[in-house]
Parts: structure tokens; sequence; C-alpha cells
DNA sequence: TTGAAAGCGATACCAG
DNA sequence: CTGGTATCGCTTTCAA
């Protein structure tokens, strides 16, 4: 205490460790640890229990967490790779329930953005925090080696969430078969199929698909569209894919040239840009749903207080619960076979538009 | 394969450690680090960097986050205590923008909801991940003494994003002045005094305020009723608060007994909110904006499909990019004095409804 | 009932 | 140029 020769710690700032709170209730640190995690397999009186209690409090010591699962040899991180804006996917509140799920269940939820890095790449940025399991909710589908590097770094479960085909990258090229891999399935295609199905029902042949040219509902707008075709094969029906921006401006094009188009219904991604799309029809002079039947997806509260109001596609999925009950099932029970569930129902809610 | 008499250890699946790696190579592990960190300090002869580069890749060598972070002493865990929903409050797709930024400055984002947990201890487990910083964006503020905690955890920063006075936890109570507790606000009460000011503006003086009943938006909407009264205050003019649920019954209801309440303007929270009153209003035969004008906020897109087009309150904030910046100035210069920023502009959009 | 000590995996000294 | 080795903070046997 005399002498410092080293340049002098100043006060010595850093976190208390376990050691520190065992020197101020004078006991071992093993003791510390017994009573912090209640223990239940060691006995210790009552007196050391309040004594090391009371030091841990008076130090605001905070147990470190690394050190803790390096010791373990396990963590209980789960991964989410997941734009937050993917709600154009998932239900509104769905990556917030699925955190306070598996937080309620003692996970610790690590979000990944999808942007940056790519397949392999982000497999290895993930499997760096050696998570117990990886539930990849975007665009970033890990390829099976991807996979396998997880599951060999300590994942007990990878799940995948994807649209359903056209374009898909995990499901489509083989991560399914994967030891661990599960797969959920919300296929949008089944979007398109409703709705189109719905006017094909009404009596309309021609039938227009407006896709958004905006990159992010773009990939989901593929399968949706896909789904749109394959409900109007062989119905001697036709189907014409439409671009259209989200601007007012956009649309006023496309409703300018709307009769040259000869359709007599159309399908429009979902219902913003339905009612987008409506409006502007109605400023050009078509009457909807007379001249042109229109519907959308997604039933908007605001779709109903058009006039007419709006048809629709009423979208029921699962809820963030659901996927987390899913996700610690699966990594309790690592023996699972990988899984594809399908976890979303169209359902078509004709009102006056359509 | 004839007989197994333990259970079969399957082919020790545990994930392969720098110490294989070492082993594989033929060298000792510190050489391993040396090569995979690319360590200037020290020269290695290009046999051996390849030697060592190719033992990885055949193992599928990733390396152990929380021991490198252990032995490191520090971390580049960013937390973000971030709620259900916050999209109210901060622009669509700020917390993508976010995360993006963050990851891009190579830090790792943990992502909690705002459930479960209350004060300081949500900041305790924060704490266990010994994050380099904390940036809170819900309504779960830590306490002075939650940021203290935080701090001697080893947090270089603590970033609060209130929404501004009117039973806001943080800033109001004292966490302002906190070493190294930065605060970021974006009032809302602003958007309240922007639209009811240009109401007064166009000569109205009974002014009602829709606040909505759902919980989630309920906590903006406090300060954003305040600030609609206090630009009220003194200019002869009342206002009244107006609750409505998000449906179009309870809309329908507020309408109908419009006429007695008296008043000939409405600001009404937000632009959907707005378009939903608006509807129930011209339903029940009110002329807008004749006999009561009409303003929302947050300037969508689709309150310009409406007839008339709906007044509204232009919200200009910071992106998710800047707020990035900002923590990763925090964290690197750890002695700044803590910051009040103001971050949000409101600009009135008059339209036809107001 | 408590304490001493062996690691978990990676890194950075200091010898060789 | 490369290899031991101490160390980070914590848990958990094994002895005392």
């Amino acid at each position: 205490m005399s002498q410092q020769p080293p340049p002098e710690p100043p006060v010595n700032r850093s976190a208390p460790t376990s050691a520190d709170v065992a020197r101020l209730a004078g006991v071992s640190r093993a003791t510390v640890s017994y009573v912090l995690n209640n223990s239940a397999s060691v006995r210790i009186s009552d007196r050391t229990r309040h004594r090391v209690r009371a030091a841990a409090e008076e130090l605001g010591y905070v147990p470190h967490a690394a050190a803790r699962s390096l010791r373990a040899g396990r963590t209980r991180t789960v991964v989410v790779p997941a734009p937050r804006q993917s709600a154009g996917a998932l239900p509104s509140g769905f990556l917030d329930e699925l955190h306070a799920e598996l937080r309620l269940l003692d996970y610790t939820v690590v979000q990944y953005g999808s942007l940056g890095l790519d397949g392999d790449e982000a497999a290895r940025a993930w499997a760096e925090l050696r998570p117990v399991a990886v539930v990849c909710l975007g665009e970033a589908q890990p390829t099976p080696h991807g996979v396998m590097l997880l599951r060999r770094s300590g994942a007990r479960a990878v799940v995948t969430l994807g649209t359903g085909g056209a374009g898909e990258a995990g499901a489509a090229e083989g991560i399914e078969g994967v030891e661990g891999a599960h797969t959920l399935v919300m296929d949008q295609r089944r979007i398109g199929a409703c709705a189109v199905g719905h006017l094909l029902h009404r009596g309309r042949r021609a039938i227009g698909v407006v896709l958004p040219e905006e990159p992010g509902p773009g990939s989901l707008a593929r399968p949706r569209l896909a789904g749109a075709r394959g409900a109007a094969a062989g119905t001697g029906a036709r189907t014409v894919p439409l671009p259209m921006a989200y601007e007012e401006q956009s649309a006023a094009a496309l409703a300018g040239r709307w009769r040259s188009l000869g359709l007599d219904a159309v399908y429009a991604y979902d219902d913003a840009y339905a009612m987008l799309l409506m409006r502007a029809l109605q400023d050009a002079g078509v009457d909807v749903p007379r001249e042109t039947a229109l519907i959308g997806a997604g039933d908007l509260l605001l779709g109903r207080l058009l006039r007419p109001r709006l048809s629709t596609v009423r979208l029921d999925t699962m809820g963030g619960g659901t996927l987390a009950a899913l996700v610690d099932r699966a990594v309790r029970e690592p023996g699972l076979p990988p899984a594809r569930y399908e976890l979303m129902t169209a359902l078509p809610v004709p009102r006056e538009s359509a």
C-alpha cells in the first residue's frame, strides 16, 4: 500500500468480481457462487448467506455472462437474423412477441439485421456467439453448409422461416433434411392464389397483379404473383404483372393507361397499394368494381374506410409466442427430425370493391 | 458398428477450439492466434500461415466470442432495450438502420423487449452482458442508480431516447447529469403543439384532441396532448381530450355525439386515427373541414387519398444511422459530458381537411 | 459447512 | 520466428 510502481490504478473502476464479493464477505469464491446461484447441492449457513448477499449488494456485483457461459460450455443465446421491416411478411408485433417470449423462457436474444453479410459468412458470425438456437426470419438464409457449421458450434436448433418458393433461398436449395434444420413456411403464394381465386369466382378473366417496385416488399411480391398465376392457370383467365411504386404519381400513371390494358380485375399486393390504386382509378374515371374489380391483402382497418369498401385477403398467422415455444422445444429435444410447418392461412374477405 | 456399450458419443460433436487447429497444423495455440488475427507485432512464415489457415478451414473453426471477450476484458456488445412497435415514436425502419449501422461499426446488437423486467432489475440483466453501450429506446428507462451500475460494469455510454416530459420516466427523474448518460429527445409535445397551433391559426377555438385508448400509442399520446394544451393556453381556446379506440365502432360512437361536443376542430393523434375519425364524421353528416377542421400527424401517404385530403404534421427525425454514429462517438470518447439532443422537428402540412 | 484448485477458450507477454 | 504460460471470471468437483 505504500508504493505503487504502476502509474496508479485510478480507484480501480472496473466491475467487481465474485472474488471481490468473497473478500468483502470473508468467504471463498466458491461459497459466493453457491449462495448467489441458490445451489441446492450444498448447505450454507444462513449467516453466511446473508453476509454474501449483503456484500454483493454493497459492491453492486453483477455476474459476468461471458465467463459463466464459457465455464458452462453452453449459452442461452438465440440469434435472430431478421430485418425489422420484415413486418411485411410477419404480422405486426410478431418479432416483439418472439423476443418477449424467448426472454420469458430465459433466452438472450441477439438480433441481426440481414445487411452486410452473406451466406456462410453470416453463419460464421452467428456461430461465434455459440447460440443455442438460430431463428432466421429475414432474407439471409443459411446454406446447408452454414447449418452444419452452426450445429457443430453448439446450436441445437436452426429454424428457418420461409415465404414459400419462387426465389426462396434456403428452403429451395436443400436445407430441409439437414439435421436440426426446421422450416417454418408462411407461403406467400397462397395470398395471391386466394385473391385471384376470389376474382375468378366473381367471373373476372383479365386480371392485373400489382407488384411493388420497392425492393423490400418486392421479395414477397414474387411468390404472391406466382400464386396468382397458379390460380389462373388452366382457367382461361390471363394475368398481367403491373409494376407500381408506392407513390401517387406512379399510381396515377398506371391508372392513366388503364383502359388500354383491357383488364376487368386487379389484385394489388396488399391493402396499402390497393388503396393507392383505387384512388387513382377513381380519379381517372374508372368505376370500381363495375369496370374493374379490386382486391388487396392484409385486411387493414383503413381499407374499410374507402368507398367502395376494399375487399381483401385476411391472413391468419402464428404468433411470435408460438414460434418461441417451437424453438424452445427444438432446443430441449435436439433429436427431433427436421420439420416443415405451414403457418399461415389466407381467407378472402369480400366487401364492395370485388 | 457392432457394439455400442455407451450411448455412443456421436463423433464428439463439440466445436473445434484453437487447440484443435494448433494440433492439426502442428504448431502452438499462440501461433494459431497470431495467424488468425493477423497480428502485426509478430512475424510468421508464410508456410506456417498457410498450414494454420488450412487447418482452421478444414475443421470449420470459429472463434469463441465469449472466451475472447473474457480475455479482452471488454465486449463490442450494444444492448438496445426497445419496445414493441416503438414504430409509433420512431420512424419506420429506424431500428433496422440502427442495427445495420452498428453492425457495420463492428458492434454486436442485443435487443431486449421491455416486458418482464423493471428498472434496476433490467439494468442488472443488461449489465451481465458487459455491454460497451446501452441505447434505451423504449419505456424501460434506467434510474440513475441503474446507469451507475451499467457504467461500473464497463458501459462506456448509456443513451436514452425520450419522448419529452409528461410522464417520462428517465429524463424527468434525474438521469441527466449522470456521467455518461446522454439523452436524445424526440419531444412528442411539439407534435401536439404544432397541430393545435395550425388549427388556432385557422381561427378555430374549440379543439378536440383524440387520444388512443390502446396502451401502446397511449404513452406517446400523453405528451402530444400536453403539447396541444400548451399551445392553446392563453389563447382563449379550449381543448377537450377525446378517448377513442382504433376501431370503426369507437369512431362511430364518438362521431355520433359530435355535435353535442360543440367543437370546431380536432387534432387526432396521428393520421391513422384521423382517417378513421374523418370517415366516421362524414358518415355522421359532419362536414369536414367546414363544420370541424381535422388534422393528423405523420404524413401518411394514405391520408392524401381521402377527400378532403388530410392535413397533417410532418415529422422529420434523425435516422438510425445518425444515432449509431452518436453511440460510436460516445463509446470512443467516454469523457464526453452528458448531452441532451433535440432530434425531431414538426412541421404543419396544410391540405384540405384543416 | 467451507476452501482450494482445476479448468472453459483465447490472447499476449516473455523466453527460447 | 515460435512455444510455453499466466490470465480473464466463474462453476464445480474433491478434500478438509
